[in-house]
DNA sequence: TGGTACATTCCGACCAGCCGGTATGTTATT
DNA sequence: AATAACATACCGGCTGGTCGGAATGTACCA
């Protein structure tokens, strides 16, 4: 009950007025979406109402809907920034990296460090992303498709070049390796016993060279 | 508005008495049941009312209540049937074959040929299962670890076998090849260009022989 | 064979509380 | 003065769940 009118003391150093100062709205659309997101992890889209995130977010339901149109709009704005950053950060490891071989260890290492680093994320749009109304969705899984194609496309100029076996095919292999990266968020800890180096390091083993031991030369050449 | 008193008009085509014949009530629990698998698969388990189950089934809420405690344990009732069934049927797997490389071959075909057979309660397991409460959720994670543990035990069979590369933790192949096999249910249809068969021969190839072409012959031994 | 007491199965109406969203007023910023 | 940024109170509709009673099945006995 006291308190009552703190959160509207707001900063007012806005500093000199031509630099961009962070603005006060702002602020409240970042707490709102910070507190959506972690009980959209939790608790899940549909089991997250509206007033569980303004009273997490310390707002009251005028704020937000002062903000974004909707509900389900908040789930959007965070598919979009996930997915984006994921996008683009293949996209730069295509650029640094040339080699397939490099390509495809800096695409899964890449995978397993963003499930450290944004493991409310990775969950939120891999389990909720299929509520958003038929056009958003449509929008989120274009930018996913592409991520997806920049996989198959990495394994594809593998085996045009000769360096990966060509019976297997490239969509289906990329889709086990996206698999096998989504599914890492239920076991994958960046503060435990293995580094995200070194479960990368484990994954690519698996995938590139195989369980099984040695005896592979002889194989059937064309 | 017709047909009002139909639905109680139940065959009484009793049979010999002795012989078990399927009752009503149990007629109404698969009919429960199935409608809600359909629709938590479609919508999520939040997202499916107690009366949109009832209406797809034909029923009402008062009979529902009275074969259930409530929502969640219809939900319990389906993860149960599924991990129960999936278990099993790893288990037999194991029976059925000897030989490291049999058996993970056969693993993995199991699990492709469940998202087949199983798609709505692979998909409902996967996604609404965190959903249930503490101790009935803990009570699914019991048997879904022993799937766990029969990958992991078969891959660390391999290693002491010699078959399999010792550099390569059973714990984490195992995790990926199950992360493999769960995002298969994303893109693998049973009607679709490839057989069970041919996706499982391709993921067996991919984990166990890997991507890379050929020179594997001279790894150093300990 | 038929009647009857009892248990099971099921319906329809109902409930308090919560849902996403809105309308209106008040305060702060420009 | 005008506008943006909030708080408060409120809305109709839906939520999971309950309840009393009606229809039906079943066991037992005559």
């Amino acid at each position: 009950m006291l308190m009552k009118t703190a959160s509207r003391a707001r900063k007012s150093v806005s500093g000199s007025a031509k630099v961009k100062k962070e603005r006060a709205p702002e602020q409240l659309r970042r707490s709102i979406l910070k507190s959506a997101l972690k009980l959209f992890e939790i608790h899940g889209y549909h089991a997250t109402s509206v007033d569980d995130i303004v009273k997490d977010a310390g707002f009251t339901k005028g704020a937000l809907y002062h903000h974004f149109p909707g509900k389900e709009d908040i789930l959007l704005e965070l598919q979009r920034a996930y997915i984006d950053n994921r996008v683009e950060s293949a996209r730069t490891v295509l650029e640094k990296h040339e080699s397939v071989q490099d390509r495809l260890r800096h695409l899964i290492l890449e995978g397993v460090i963003a499930i450290g680093k944004f493991r409310a994320p990775v969950a939120v749009f891999s389990q909720e992303r299929r509520f958003l109304s038929q056009k958003r969705f449509a929008e989120v899984k274009r930018k996913r498709d592409e991520l997806e194609r920049i996989y198959v496309s990495v394994v594809g100029q593998g085996i045009k070049e000769g360096m990966f076996n060509e019976s297997v095919q490239p969509r289906i292999a990329s889709f086990a390796i996206l698999g096998m990266l989504a599914g890492a968020y239920g076991w994958y800890r960046p503060n435990g016993p293995l580094s995200a180096n070194e479960v990368a390091d484990q994954l690519c083993r698996l995938v590139i060279d195989g369980l099984a031991k040695g005896r592979k030369v002889g194989e059937k050449l064309p």
